[in-house]
DNA sequence: TTTTTTATTCGAATAAAATTCATTATTTTC
DNA sequence: GAAAATAATGAATTTTATTCGAATAAAAAA
């Protein structure tokens, strides 16, 4: 592999460690019939050039007092480009935001927030109406969760 | 910790994996003024009791290419439970849908979705239009990723 | 409070895993 | 095809995870 494209051995490593980053070298190295070096060397080579970007634990957002989830649909004035990096700029920062996209379509933003009830998000709201240059924020909430994955199809 | 209830240093523990992972014990144990032992059983207990679900690998979805992110606001024709367990068990079957999320408000589920392209997409917008009591599939796109993180805060 | 029981922490010993390295095999380049 | 570069391997080494008994702290019972 002189640099980037991925052989079949690589996929199927990041395939496992997407749903599995606590499997050791040796069972990777049975199911991919490969010796613990060539795993250990293959997985190395992913971190560095990126492909796999970082190692994290999920939580059950339930056990820790996130059980709200809401979608905000933000919609801006204008979009100039300091309207955009002042939103985005400030944004970041609420810890409630989980993620936010700039989107095509009807609205500007859209943002992931979790919190632990209604009466929280209604604070998060109430800070994020107040920014600079907000035409408005829609709120849809999540009722229940259907299939919730961080693993990519490869 | 008879169960449950989480100490100063479980959450600690808690805010740091979700960041990294890979921190061994000895690095845990320097952070927290820990013995290795005790933050041994701390992490295991932590996983035991289900706070910690499991450990994954990130990937940059643009290496992969997953280029192109949408949000789908998928609209039914009834909300009978035939018609709510039907579209669930059918949609998460699709390997371009990462999440599936039941709302409240003027849609009943919204998707998002990992493509390569537009062209990907429009193939999977095909098949998604062909399942049972589907009444509208709204597309949006994502330009740019302002912040997008699996860590809650605690 | 005092005693008893239970849970937690800790350091040391052991087991397992990660990492390194020299060698061999394979692929690529010319 | 030969030389050079790249990748794979097993063994040795280093580091980490795991176990365990003793000490300590915390909680429950008397």
């Amino acid at each position: 592999m002189l640099n980037s494209a991925l052989d079949p051995t690589d996929l199927e490593i990041l395939r496992l460690l997407q749903r599995d980053a606590s499997l050791t070298n040796k069972e990777l190295s049975y199911k991919l019939h490969k010796s613990i070096a060539t795993i250990h060397e293959r997985v190395r080579r992913l971190k560095e050039q990126g492909y796999i970007q970082r190692i994290v634990a999920i939580l059950d957002r339930k056990k820790i007092d996130k059980t709200l989830i809401a979608f905000s649909q933000v919609l801006l004035n204008d979009h100039t480009a300091t309207t955009l990096n002042t939103f985005e700029k400030e944004v970041v920062k609420f810890p409630e935001v989980m993620e936010c996209f700039q989107m095509t379509g009807t609205f500007d933003f859209i943002l992931r927030i979790a919190t632990r009830d209604m009466e929280e998000y209604h604070l998060f709201y109430r800070k994020l109406a107040t920014l600079p240059k907000i035409t408005s924020v829609q709120s849809f909430f999540v009722l229940s969760e259907t299939k919730s994955d961080t693993a990519y199809p490869l």
